[in-house]
DNA sequence: GCCCTCTTTTAAAACGTTTAAGTTCATTTT
DNA sequence: AAAATGAACTTAAACGTTTTAAAAGAGGGC
């Protein structure tokens, strides 16, 4: 059915080498029969097929994102980010989100390992994931680069990777909050890099984070909204806190108004990621900025390095991008 | 490098053909020799070619997905859901977002011509792409099966469609305010489709929209806080707003409440599309459920029936999903 | 007319599968 | 004992490219 080299070297009344090199631009060809067979090739409609190309060029031209889910703003950007790098070098990317399912992304891993792909990207799929790290290493070996966001490897020779301070975010906050004048700060989500920069700020200071203000709820916006719903229950209540990131806040502040705990007079919220909507939101959220977008392309950027051969240099192998504080109106001076 | 049937045939010693069957699970192979391929295959860690098997299968096992873009809760959750469904059937989805950029949604037209997907969803991308229906149209022609999202084609029997009735959902906003006992209505937006949903519902209590009410702003957040601004910086302001969307309509309120203008108290906002963030908002919005998840689904469905050559009853060839409001604070009656 | 060189074209292998059409050999049928 | 059947395996073509090595042709110099 579909048009193919073949059709063509017949009509042009050349072999379908000398089509293949004339439409790729070979210098070896006749310019006449190469304007011939690519006037006839447009005739026809011709597309080369990908599928064959592939098999021979031994590439894709396709890499693998893997995050948790799209339905996310900060993957959601991540995504955005990524795909528009490696679309301007005429690579595509197929979304692997593992809805932070291990066996989804076994089967991704799997996948990849099959050549449906270049390379791929890793990005933070929490401690569950730690045990593909072996996997993915060997993945790497065969041969199909793969690099890290925000995510833990041991072997940056193998597995670069590209991550923001996130402990120093954590400690931004904090510091932030007690510059304020809180003296009693919670915690809520579960992440023990983040919560051990909010606990250094605090020693820092001569403070401590107490047990019963660290609230481990589910990471995102129903999860805020959980620990939110706890804390406005309480008497005697945490200052202010710091939340694992943007949704978790918006779910915490939205669960304190609605019992009319009022946010920033009564309690201080901060976030972490600078999504979009915090500017948006009411009362507008102070958080600490995460430059996601800019990691995601120079994550793709250097995992179009490593498909491409070109060899790495030592920050690019372990990249780290600074945080910033966004100071908005969810927290106040006490 | 990679181990190929080659490599366990020799191994085994059988020919390659025995090989291939047996790890299909042909019954046509002796189950002893088929143990012992299955066990070689496995010591030897063999992962079959997609690429090769692309090639002689005419089959990716990949599908496209077009949306605007990815930041967008509405095609976040839109591509969730079909990801999800073409996962079920062990397919992959290819990430094809334009940024509302014809020439984009054009390069990813060839390429799906070029045989890298079974197949493509194609979602609501404005009237600037009707342009490549007829392009499409091709597409479909050469084999590519294609599916719409809330995007007008004329074609149903080659391109099936599953859309919203958005035109009522817009009927459904307009007239909820008016029940509410407002009068003067504003909408902000670009959508032919749903200004006239609002004028009908207006129209048939004896009202209409005033021109100056309408705000053709952007789609997105920016667009909507910046109608806000105007709207908070008039006079004589409209008392209800419809918006075309839940992200315009929450910086429609972010600009109000900006500008001291109280929301619901002074004006009413209505959204549509019930994003997760319509319920997170404070205030949370009043706005016009869209089923997009189960759009996704149905269309992925759709689709996959297409690939696997099924036939589709005429419903499935333009499946309509109604709407339906949901009442939160960002509205009070008159 | 012959040898060289240079340009242009072609044949054929390769990529790693799937699969239709054999072949072989043991067993059953007549 | 010859013929038919059937199970188990193999051969080889096919998928549509790319690419290398070889062939063919065109001039040029002697």
């Amino acid at each position: 059915m579909a048009v193919t080299l073949n059709d063509i070297a017949k009509k042009a009344g050349v072999s379908l080498a000398t089509v293949s090199l004339a439409l790729n631009g070979s210098n070896k060809v006749n310019k006449d029969t190469k304007n011939r067979i690519k006037k006839i090739a447009e005739e026809l409609n011709y597309v080369p097929n990908a599928r064959a190309r592939a098999l021979v060029k031994k590439s894709t031209k396709t890499i693998g994102l893997v995050i948790p889910e799209v339905v996310n703003p900060f993957f959601a950007e991540l995504a955005q980010s990524i795909k528009d790098y490696v679309r301007s070098q005429d690579f595509n990317v197929i979304l692997c989100s593992t809805d932070y399912q291990s066996e989804e992304e076994l089967r991704y891993i799997n996948m990849f390992r099959s050549g449906q792909v270049d390379g791929a990207i890793f990005a933070c799929a929490g401690d569950l994931m730690a045990e593909h790290n072996d996997l993915i290493i060997k993945l790497v070996k065969e041969n199909i680069p793969v690099v890290y966001v925000d995510r833990d490897g041991l072997n940056h020779d193998l597995i670069p990777i590209v991550k923001s301070d996130i402990y120093h975010a954590a400690y931004q906050a904090a510091d932030y909050l007690i510059s304020l004048g809180h003296k009693n700060l919670g915690f809520i989500g579960q992440s023990v890099e983040r919560l051990s920069g909010v606990k250094s700020a605090l020693k820092n200071q001569g403070l401590e984070i107490k047990e019963k203000n660290i609230y481990y709820d589910y990471l995102k916006m129903e999860g805020g909204y959980a620990a939110g719903e706890k804390i406005a229950a309480r008497d005697e209540k945490p200052e202010a806190v710091v939340c694992l990131n943007d949704e978790m806040a918006i779910g915490v502040i939205q669960a304190l108004i609605a019992k009319d705990v009022k946010v920033p007079e009564e309690i201080s919220v901060v976030g972490i990621d600078n999504i979009k909507m915090a500017n948006f939101y009411n009362p507008s959220l102070t958080t600490v900025n995460i430059p996601v977008s800019k990691m995601g392309e120079k994550a793709a950027e250097i995992l179009m390095k490593k498909i491409t051969g070109k060899t790495l240099s030592p920050k690019e192998k372990f990249f780290i991008f600074p945080t910033k504080l966004v100071i908005r109106d969810s927290t106040r001076k006490i």
